[in-house]
DNA sequence: GGATAAAAGGATATAAATATCCTAATTAAA
DNA sequence: TTTAATTAGGATATTTATATCCTTTTATCC
């Protein structure tokens, strides 16, 4: 369903947000952490970077992290990120004539997919998570 | 969000759905007729009937078609015919841990969109698509 | 029975996603 | 001010998905 790139960037994205107080997080922890390639992983935090989605700060010491402004995106914006301009405004099938009026026959069902990921922020994560389980990492 | 591969095979199918009286359609006309590559279409075929997805005579005069058996498959049974076993059952991040008790952060997003392809079968196609819209091809 | 039209299947080429490597730029600490 | 640790970025290798080609099998028509 996900391209790998862009379920490393919602996992990493996630553990970044159970981990804010930890401040700044080196891609070497977070790769080991999260069992992904860490050079892969390097180059998919750049872009989200680009895209404003996670902050960092270069140098020693320094890392990645979550900013309040970063926490107020929208799931579907990391996929986008990822996977490219198109993936959610387009159809899921591919045709160019469908749309509302005139769908394929998958239209409906994932529109109910794609409205709940624009919907939610990645705070939410955490709500989310908090409610439903008591702890991802036990 | 899907390979080109599911893409095809859907559209295929959903096609397929729409001339169920035209009989047989051979590889070349579908091809034409949906604007995917032939060959390549051929070999999606020739999975989706291994799987019992779709139905087909060899030989002249003999083509693609849809049996009513092959009509009361769920949709999500193409998807997983071509991007394999596990799309469906495993964590849409690929999270080894993820479930209901402990969820991703995607978990009850991408289950209601799993469930909704589940849910419905390959006839429903007709029945939701004309009941939305006045015609896929005018 | 021979010619023809179709799916089935094996082998191979091409493009894209995935992954790695190496160097530069930046910052903090020693 | 040198050294070490980090992100940023360019270049390249590897694997997988996409696509094509060619042969074999099966059925129909003449």
């Amino acid at each position: 369903m996900f391209s790998n790139s862009t379920k490393y960037a919602i996992r990493t994205i996630e553990y970044l947000l159970f981990n804010k107080e930890g401040g700044k997080n080196t891609v070497g922890a977070l790769a080991k952490e999260l069992d992904i390639p860490q050079p892969y992983l390097s180059k998919i935090m750049q872009q989200l970077s680009k895209s404003k989605l996670i902050s960092s700060t270069k140098g020693r010491g320094g890392g990645f992290y979550l900013s309040e402004e970063n926490m107020k995106r929208p799931l579907i914006d990391i996929v986008i990120c990822i996977e490219g301009k198109n993936v959610f405004r387009e159809c899921v099938l591919g045709l160019p004539e469908c749309s509302d009026d005139n769908p394929c026959m998958l239209h409906e069902h994932f529109k109910k997919f794609r409205d709940s990921l624009r919907q939610s922020v990645c705070k939410d994560g955490i709500k989310f998570l908090l409610s439903t389980s008591q702890s991802q990492k036990p």
